[in-house]
DNA sequence: CGTCGCACTTGCATTTTGCAAGTGTGACCG
DNA sequence: CGGTCACACTTGCAAAATGCAAGTGCGACG
């Protein structure tokens, strides 16, 4: 499996870049995403497990039943990625 | 819609990337990108079909019933965020 | 005129995604 | 102490994407 394939496996999924590019700006709680994002909570629920397994991010308890999702060195690492894949996107305008 | 998303748009579905990547070493035809790429030939058909469409990539006729896939301006202006992505899949090894 | 390679298409099973509604839990209000 | 609320999910089911296997069309070549 080339490099590109490994990378799609984790981060290749619908959502996952888009949550990954939404946590660069710091750590967000579960609505917040889900508000921002307009993903389905259901699909968010998963990404935010599968990337946590990745080791892409990890969930910081708040108080009660509240926790914020932040990115790893490994998800930081994505950034221009996704800055590269932002800039060709918005060249297609 | 972000710029990201838009870019997804287009190449985030499955196999995209990855077809994309291949071309950038020139043009392929199509049982070259099956047979490298181990895609699904349905798949394949799509996705070429899909990314001739938004101007990724074209058809470069051959003889008779052969034919080469080539990228686009805008296709090689991927080589890029393909080349971050692929060095983030090689640090997770 | 029959066979071959190449580029697909088609039919159907499996998997992923999406929508809508429901669940659990602790804080806060009266 | 009971009721309501916000938050973070889970669950059930329909729709869409993906994958597998087999089939089609079509020039070239013998």
């Amino acid at each position: 499996m080339s490099d590109l394939a490994a990378a799609l496996d984790i981060v290749g999924a619908r959502w996952a870049l888009l949550v990954v590019e939404r946590l660069l700006d710091g750590p967000q709680r579960y609505g917040d995403l889900q508000r921002d994002l307009g993903v389905p909570t259901n699909m968010l629920a998963t990404r935010l497990r599968e990337l946590e397994a990745a080791g892409v991010l990890t969930r910081l308890p708040l108080r009660h039943n509240t926790r914020a999702y932040a990115l790893t060195d490994r998800g930081l690492a994505l950034r221009e990625a996704i800055v590269a894949l932002g800039r060709w996107g918005a060249e297609q305008a």
